[in-house]
DNA sequence: CATAGATCCTGTATGC
DNA sequence: TGCATACAGGATCTAT
Protein backbone atom coordinates (compact mmCIF):
# COMPACT_ATOMS: atom_id res chain seq x y z
CA UNK A 1 0.00 0.00 0.00
CA UNK A 2 2.74 2.53 0.73
CA UNK A 3 3.83 3.76 -2.72
CA UNK A 4 5.38 6.82 -3.50
CA UNK A 5 3.97 9.70 -2.00
CA UNK A 6 3.54 7.03 1.69
CA UNK A 7 7.02 6.98 1.07
CA UNK A 8 8.16 10.19 0.67
CA UNK A 9 6.69 11.13 3.70
CA UNK A 10 7.97 9.36 5.50
CA UNK A 11 11.61 9.98 4.00
CA UNK A 12 11.24 13.45 4.90
CA UNK A 13 10.25 12.42 8.30
CA UNK A 14 13.31 10.05 8.85
CA UNK A 15 15.54 12.83 7.16
CA UNK A 16 14.19 15.49 10.22
CA UNK A 17 15.08 12.64 12.66
CA UNK A 18 17.76 10.65 12.22
CA UNK A 19 20.39 12.64 9.62
CA UNK A 20 23.92 13.35 11.47
CA UNK A 21 23.06 10.74 14.36
CA UNK A 22 25.19 7.90 14.81
CA UNK A 23 24.17 4.40 15.12
CA UNK A 24 25.05 2.26 18.25
CA UNK A 25 23.02 -0.83 18.38
CA UNK A 26 21.33 -2.74 15.38
CA UNK A 27 19.04 -5.69 16.67
CA UNK A 28 17.62 -7.93 14.55
CA UNK A 29 14.16 -9.50 15.89
CA UNK A 30 12.92 -11.45 12.34
CA UNK A 31 14.96 -12.82 9.72
CA UNK A 32 13.43 -12.34 7.09
CA UNK A 33 12.75 -8.48 7.76
CA UNK A 34 16.60 -8.50 6.75
CA UNK A 35 17.23 -8.87 2.65
CA UNK A 36 19.94 -9.32 0.18
CA UNK A 37 22.00 -8.97 2.68
CA UNK A 38 25.37 -9.54 1.81
CA UNK A 39 27.07 -9.28 5.12
CA UNK A 40 26.06 -8.52 8.75
CA UNK A 41 24.01 -5.80 9.63
CA UNK A 42 24.95 -4.51 12.55
CA UNK A 43 28.63 -4.82 11.80
CA UNK A 44 28.00 -2.83 8.79
CA UNK A 45 25.95 -0.31 10.48
CA UNK A 46 27.35 0.10 14.25
CA UNK A 47 29.20 3.20 14.61
CA UNK A 48 28.32 4.78 11.71
CA UNK A 49 26.54 7.98 11.25
CA UNK A 50 24.01 9.02 8.65
CA UNK A 51 24.74 11.46 5.75
CA UNK A 52 21.16 11.97 4.78
CA UNK A 53 17.94 9.93 3.30
CA UNK A 54 17.11 9.34 -0.10
CA UNK A 55 14.14 7.94 -2.32
CA UNK A 56 13.74 6.66 -5.59
CA UNK A 57 10.06 5.37 -5.74
CA UNK A 58 8.90 2.94 -3.27
CA UNK A 59 12.88 2.25 -1.89
CA UNK A 60 14.13 4.74 0.72
CA UNK A 61 17.94 4.51 1.69
CA UNK A 62 20.32 6.70 4.33
CA UNK A 63 24.20 6.94 2.64
CA UNK A 64 26.34 6.72 5.86
CA UNK A 65 29.19 9.20 6.40
CA UNK A 66 32.16 8.56 4.58
CA UNK A 67 31.11 5.47 3.03
CA UNK A 68 30.14 4.33 0.07
CA UNK A 69 27.09 2.31 1.78
CA UNK A 70 23.47 2.58 2.88
CA UNK A 71 21.17 1.38 5.12
CA UNK A 72 18.01 0.44 2.30
CA UNK A 73 14.54 -0.01 3.09
CA UNK A 74 11.37 -0.87 1.31
CA UNK A 75 8.01 -0.84 3.39
CA UNK A 76 6.45 -3.85 1.27
CA UNK A 77 2.81 -3.94 1.88
CA UNK A 78 2.72 -3.68 5.49
CA UNK A 79 6.27 -1.77 6.55
CA UNK A 80 6.45 1.15 8.91
CA UNK A 81 9.88 3.11 10.02
CA UNK A 82 9.01 4.90 13.34
CA UNK A 83 10.67 6.78 15.74
CA UNK A 84 10.16 5.63 19.32
CA UNK A 85 11.84 6.52 22.25
CA UNK A 86 14.06 3.47 23.51
CA UNK A 87 11.47 3.46 26.85
CA UNK A 88 8.15 2.51 24.61
CA UNK A 89 7.05 -1.32 24.49
CA UNK A 90 8.07 -2.92 21.47
CA UNK A 91 5.85 -3.24 18.96
CA UNK A 92 3.84 -6.53 18.30
CA UNK A 93 5.49 -7.04 14.61
CA UNK A 94 8.75 -5.05 15.17
CA UNK A 95 11.60 -6.75 13.04
CA UNK A 96 14.46 -4.53 13.44
CA UNK A 97 15.99 -2.23 15.97
CA UNK A 98 18.36 0.51 15.51
CA UNK A 99 19.45 2.81 18.29
CA UNK A 100 21.57 5.66 18.56
CA UNK A 101 24.57 7.23 20.44
CA UNK A 102 22.68 10.04 21.26
CA UNK A 103 20.16 7.79 23.26
CA UNK A 104 17.62 9.79 21.35
CA UNK A 105 14.63 8.00 19.78
CA UNK A 106 15.23 5.02 18.14
CA UNK A 107 14.41 3.84 14.99
CA UNK A 108 12.54 0.82 14.51
CA UNK A 109 11.33 -1.14 11.44
CA UNK A 110 7.75 -2.74 12.02
CA UNK A 111 6.33 -4.93 9.26
CA UNK A 112 3.09 -7.26 9.72
CA UNK A 113 3.10 -9.17 6.54
CA UNK A 114 6.80 -8.93 5.90
CA UNK A 115 6.59 -8.72 2.92
CA UNK A 116 9.08 -5.18 3.75
CA UNK A 117 12.53 -5.39 4.66
CA UNK A 118 15.93 -3.53 5.22
CA UNK A 119 20.01 -4.42 4.09
CA UNK A 120 22.49 -2.52 3.28
CA UNK A 121 23.96 -2.09 0.16
CA UNK A 122 27.22 -0.49 -2.17
CA UNK A 123 26.23 3.66 -3.42
CA UNK A 124 27.42 3.36 -7.49
CA UNK A 125 26.86 6.23 -9.33
CA UNK A 126 23.31 6.83 -11.05
CA UNK A 127 24.74 8.17 -13.93
CA UNK A 128 23.26 11.49 -13.74
CA UNK A 129 25.84 12.78 -10.79
CA UNK A 130 24.68 10.98 -8.17
CA UNK A 131 24.56 7.81 -6.26
CA UNK A 132 22.17 4.66 -6.12
CA UNK A 133 22.11 1.07 -3.98
CA UNK A 134 23.66 -1.46 -6.15
CA UNK A 135 20.78 -3.64 -5.67
CA UNK A 136 18.08 -1.06 -6.65
CA UNK A 137 20.24 -0.08 -9.77
CA UNK A 138 17.15 -2.29 -11.91
CA UNK A 139 14.74 0.09 -10.69
CA UNK A 140 13.77 3.09 -12.77
CA UNK A 141 13.44 7.03 -11.49
CA UNK A 142 10.20 7.61 -10.67
CA UNK A 143 8.08 10.63 -12.39
CA UNK A 144 8.87 13.19 -9.35
CA UNK A 145 12.33 12.52 -10.65
CA UNK A 146 14.13 15.72 -12.52
CA UNK A 147 16.17 12.90 -14.05
CA UNK A 148 13.35 11.02 -15.12
CA UNK A 149 13.15 11.47 -19.10
CA UNK A 150 9.39 11.91 -20.00
CA UNK A 151 10.14 11.29 -23.79
CA UNK A 152 12.13 7.78 -23.64
CA UNK A 153 9.20 6.41 -21.31
CA UNK A 154 6.20 7.38 -23.68
CA UNK A 155 8.48 6.07 -26.65
CA UNK A 156 9.26 2.37 -24.53
CA UNK A 157 5.64 2.11 -23.78
CA UNK A 158 4.84 2.71 -27.49
CA UNK A 159 7.51 -0.18 -28.51
CA UNK A 160 5.80 -2.47 -26.13
CA UNK A 161 2.72 -4.90 -26.54
CA UNK A 162 0.94 -5.08 -22.79
CA UNK A 163 -1.21 -3.93 -20.97
CA UNK A 164 -1.35 -0.30 -19.89
CA UNK A 165 -2.04 -0.58 -16.06
CA UNK A 166 0.59 -3.42 -16.00
CA UNK A 167 3.10 -1.11 -17.75
CA UNK A 168 2.32 1.57 -15.23
CA UNK A 169 3.29 -1.10 -12.11
CA UNK A 170 6.39 -2.88 -13.98
CA UNK A 171 9.23 -0.55 -11.44
CA UNK A 172 11.72 -1.33 -13.91
CA UNK A 173 9.63 1.01 -16.51
CA UNK A 174 8.97 3.48 -14.11
CA UNK A 175 9.00 3.49 -10.13
CA UNK A 176 6.67 4.58 -7.12
CA UNK A 177 3.33 3.67 -8.72
CA UNK A 178 1.39 0.99 -6.98
CA UNK A 179 -2.08 -0.33 -7.75
CA UNK A 180 -4.17 3.19 -5.71
CA UNK A 181 -2.42 5.52 -7.74
CA UNK A 182 -2.16 3.67 -11.14
CA UNK A 183 -6.31 3.15 -10.84
CA UNK A 184 -6.43 7.08 -9.78
CA UNK A 185 -4.46 8.10 -12.85
CA UNK A 186 -6.10 5.84 -15.40
CA UNK A 187 -9.52 7.07 -14.20
CA UNK A 188 -8.05 10.79 -14.42
CA UNK A 189 -6.93 9.97 -18.13
CA UNK A 190 -9.95 7.85 -18.77
CA UNK A 191 -8.32 5.14 -19.96
CA UNK A 192 -8.97 0.92 -19.01
CA UNK A 193 -6.31 -0.33 -17.49
CA UNK A 194 -6.36 -3.25 -20.13
CA UNK A 195 -5.81 -1.06 -23.31
CA UNK A 196 -2.55 -2.16 -25.04
CA UNK A 197 0.47 0.37 -24.90
CA UNK A 198 1.59 -0.16 -28.66
CA UNK A 199 -2.09 1.23 -29.07
CA UNK A 200 -2.20 4.26 -27.29
CA UNK A 201 -0.71 7.57 -29.13
CA UNK A 202 2.65 9.82 -27.33
CA UNK A 203 0.31 12.35 -26.54
CA UNK A 204 -2.35 10.26 -24.88
CA UNK A 205 0.54 8.17 -23.19
CA UNK A 206 2.38 11.33 -22.00
CA UNK A 207 -0.98 13.01 -20.65
CA UNK A 208 -1.55 9.64 -18.54
CA UNK A 209 2.15 10.82 -16.96
CA UNK A 210 1.04 13.63 -16.18
CA UNK A 211 -2.39 12.53 -14.46
CA UNK A 212 -0.21 10.18 -12.20
CA UNK A 213 2.50 12.80 -11.38
CA UNK A 214 -0.16 15.35 -10.28
CA UNK A 215 -2.15 12.61 -8.31
CA UNK A 216 0.29 11.55 -6.40
CA UNK A 217 1.76 14.85 -5.50
CA UNK A 218 -1.59 15.91 -4.48
CA UNK A 219 -1.59 13.06 -2.25
CA UNK A 220 1.63 14.02 -0.95
CA UNK A 221 0.76 17.48 -0.03
CA UNK A 222 -1.95 15.54 1.63
CA UNK A 223 0.21 13.10 3.59
CA UNK A 224 -0.24 10.33 1.13
CA UNK A 225 -3.27 7.56 1.52
CA UNK A 226 -4.28 5.41 4.37
CA UNK A 227 -7.50 2.58 4.59
CA UNK A 228 -6.53 1.42 8.09
CA UNK A 229 -3.52 1.51 10.75
CA UNK A 230 -1.21 0.06 8.51
CA UNK A 231 0.46 2.87 6.99
CA UNK A 232 1.42 6.19 9.17
CA UNK A 233 4.55 8.14 8.99
CA UNK A 234 7.42 8.07 11.75
CA UNK A 235 5.36 9.27 13.90
CA UNK A 236 2.43 6.90 13.43
CA UNK A 237 0.02 9.03 12.45
CA UNK A 238 -2.17 8.62 8.27
CA UNK A 239 -2.45 10.89 5.79
CA UNK A 240 -6.21 11.90 4.83
CA UNK A 241 -5.86 11.52 0.83
CA UNK A 242 -8.35 8.52 1.14
CA UNK A 243 -11.51 10.98 1.15
CA UNK A 244 -10.10 12.30 -2.48
CA UNK A 245 -9.91 8.91 -4.44
CA UNK A 246 -11.98 8.91 -6.97
CA UNK A 247 -11.90 5.09 -8.30
CA UNK A 248 -9.56 2.77 -6.09
CA UNK A 249 -11.87 1.14 -3.71
CA UNK A 250 -14.77 3.00 -4.84
CA UNK A 251 -16.93 0.17 -6.03
CA UNK A 252 -20.11 1.08 -6.56
CA UNK A 253 -19.73 4.50 -5.85
CA UNK A 254 -20.75 7.28 -8.57
CA UNK A 255 -18.14 7.76 -11.40
CA UNK A 256 -17.06 11.79 -10.49
CA UNK A 257 -17.27 12.23 -14.01
CA UNK A 258 -20.78 10.57 -15.13
CA UNK A 259 -22.08 9.38 -12.61
CA UNK A 260 -22.51 5.42 -13.38
CA UNK A 261 -21.30 3.05 -10.41
CA UNK A 262 -17.32 2.41 -10.22
CA UNK A 263 -16.72 -1.43 -11.13
CA UNK A 264 -14.12 -3.70 -9.78
CA UNK A 265 -12.55 -6.51 -12.13
CA UNK A 266 -9.38 -9.06 -10.71
CA UNK A 267 -6.23 -7.79 -12.53
CA UNK A 268 -2.81 -9.22 -11.95
CA UNK A 269 -4.34 -11.37 -8.86
CA UNK A 270 -5.36 -8.49 -7.59
CA UNK A 271 -8.55 -5.38 -7.77
CA UNK A 272 -8.76 -2.91 -10.56
CA UNK A 273 -11.64 0.00 -9.89
CA UNK A 274 -12.75 1.68 -12.88
CA UNK A 275 -15.35 3.30 -14.40
CA UNK A 276 -17.39 1.37 -17.07
CA UNK A 277 -18.47 4.03 -19.59
CA UNK A 278 -15.52 6.57 -19.30
CA UNK A 279 -12.51 3.81 -19.29
CA UNK A 280 -13.50 2.16 -22.04
CA UNK A 281 -11.44 -1.15 -23.18
CA UNK A 282 -11.99 -0.29 -27.16
C1' DC B 1 14.38 -11.57 -24.58
C1' DA B 2 9.60 -10.37 -23.39
C1' DT B 3 5.66 -11.29 -21.06
C1' DA B 4 2.48 -13.72 -17.75
C1' DG B 5 1.51 -15.94 -13.62
C1' DA B 6 2.60 -17.84 -8.95
C1' DT B 7 4.35 -16.90 -4.53
C1' DC B 8 5.65 -14.96 -0.13
C1' DC B 9 2.93 -13.22 4.60
C1' DT B 10 -0.69 -12.27 8.49
C1' DG B 11 -4.68 -9.75 10.26
C1' DT B 12 -9.33 -8.69 9.17
C1' DA B 13 -13.77 -9.51 7.22
C1' DT B 14 -17.22 -12.50 5.58
C1' DG B 15 -20.01 -16.80 4.91
C1' DC B 16 -21.97 -21.13 6.37
C1' DT C 1 -19.69 -19.85 18.32
C1' DG C 2 -16.36 -21.82 15.37
C1' DC C 3 -14.21 -22.87 11.39
C1' DA C 4 -12.97 -22.09 6.59
C1' DT C 5 -12.22 -19.00 3.02
C1' DA C 6 -11.28 -14.61 0.61
C1' DC C 7 -8.75 -10.55 0.51
C1' DA C 8 -5.17 -6.83 0.86
C1' DG C 9 -0.60 -6.37 -2.89
C1' DG C 10 5.06 -5.09 -3.94
C1' DA C 11 8.72 -7.45 -5.62
C1' DT C 12 10.81 -11.53 -7.04
C1' DC C 13 11.05 -15.92 -8.93
C1' DT C 14 9.56 -19.34 -12.32
C1' DA C 15 7.32 -20.70 -16.54
C1' DT C 16 6.07 -20.10 -21.24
Amino acid sequence: MPELPEVEVVRRGLAEHVTGRRINQVEVLHPRAVRRNTGSLPEDLVGERIRCVSRRGKYLWLPLVGDQVALVAHLGMSGQLLMQPASAPDEKHLRVRIGFADAGPQLRFVDQRTFGGVMTAELVSDGAGGHVPDIISHISRDPLDPSFDEVAWVNCLRGKNTEIKRALLDQSLISGIGNIYADEALWRAKLHGRRLTGGLTPAKIHELLEHAKSVMKQALGQGGTSFDALYVNVNGESGYFDRSLNAYGQEGEPCGHCGRPIRREKFMNRSSFFCPRCQRRG
